[in-house]
DNA sequence: TTGACTAGACCAACCGGTCGGTATATTCTT
DNA sequence: AAGAATATACCGACCGGTTGGTCTAGTCAA
């Protein structure tokens, strides 16, 4: 609506849609002006500089980040295991679209660690709160489960992280998106496994 | 021994050390020279572009990957199952050195996929050898498995490959280089789980 | 008239890559 | 054996183009 505001908002997403395909160092403010079809002024006048933009970027898309994973899916009435077995089953469904053209946090983790400090934290920061927010999904299955060889909600929440990114990574090299939802199913059959281990007295079949 | 093979091996060693911190765009050929020690005709006469130098330092770093990899394992009478789960153990006692600064061939796959045909060729292919090989180390398991959800030899296969280079993302995130071996270390479990389920009328214990 | 916004010329620094030239070692000719 | 010719290794100034970022002039709604 507002023409300033839509200024701004192009910007963000012709940063997020180059930044996806080729990376921080490979996408030039130039570039982003011109898909967005925006003078350089107007880039500077909202952003103070090329890594600036790149922290907004990230805010601005992980703003609805839950919305695109979570969308459409009900987990009411859910309980234990299957909560968080239900949960990755979902993800799985929307992976090959959500990941098709790579993750901008992975992404920015490789290239950014060393060069990058303050882009560094920021990434850190968002693989934190996505393993908070995962964690909690984990957590009635790691509590039904009794040994100590168990992971703990925190572990498993960060495996699905390096499950989602790993398969990115070879989707990446083989130019092949289902490696991602390929690498989520055999991630629930995992907890499939662990959730039927300590079901000893009572057993529900899927 | 040779003055011209030891300038072009600094050379490759640079540039693996460069890139593999910063990744290949963000590492330039001055900074390379500087670092090897040498000039910038000296870069050029041995290598065409910056880009089939980095073909040459992929072939020039894998050529010893197994022995990284593999040194000091020993697997003889190891026989089914325990084949796959000793070699995993085996990385996973490694794995944080070997993946302590990244991992090239992952950073190369997310930052050159669209913007540099030929390299992610080169990737691809790695990826693909490294998997032929892998394969071979699960066939056993594999074999020694019943069901229809058991996945194959080549799906363990690139399921490890997925597990180290999710790790290696959250390494680099969070700068702290015991994701890898952790990473490693549940995939193992996964595969001792997988193992002991067909394991009915004989069990080993460790 | 003011102040948010836009346009795009402009800047120094840096990029990958080239070029002319030098030093050194090897081979060929006599 | 001596000298000429050749090939290889190496140097660093230099090139055109691009980079992130600045600056000034101007537009336009309130």
């Amino acid at each position: 609506m507002n023409a300033a505001s839509d200024t701004k908002r192009r910007l963000l997403e012709a940063t997020y849609a180059l930044m996806l395909r080729q990376g921080y160092p490979s996408t030039s403010v130039d570039e982003i002006c011109t898909e967005a079809g925006v003078s350089k002024g107007s880039f500077y006048h909202f952003f103070k500089s090329k890594q600036e933009m790149a922290v907004a970027m990230l805010e601005h898309h992980m703003a609805d980040a839950q919305e695109v994973l979570e969308g459409g899916l009900d987990l009411t009435g859910v309980k234990g295991p299957q909560r968080a077995i239900q949960y990755v089953r979902h993800i799985e469904e929307g992976a090959e679209e959500i990941w098709r053209d790579g993750c901008l946090i992975g992404s920015f983790a490789l290239e950014l660690a060393e060069t990058n400090p303050e882009l560094r934290e920021k990434v850190s920061q968002i693989f934190r709160d996505l393993a908070d927010h995962f964690e909690t999904v984990f957590t009635p299955l790691s509590q039904a489960h009794p040994g100590p060889n168990t992971p703990s909600p925190r572990e498993l929440a960060e495996q699905l992280i390096m499950v989602i990114e790993g398969g990115v990574v070879l989707s990446r090299a083989h130019y092949d998106p289902r490696y991602v939802p390929k690498a989520l199913r055999s991630f629930r059959r995992y907890l499939e496994m662990l959730a039927s281990e300590q079901v000893v007295d009572a057993h529900g079949s899927d």
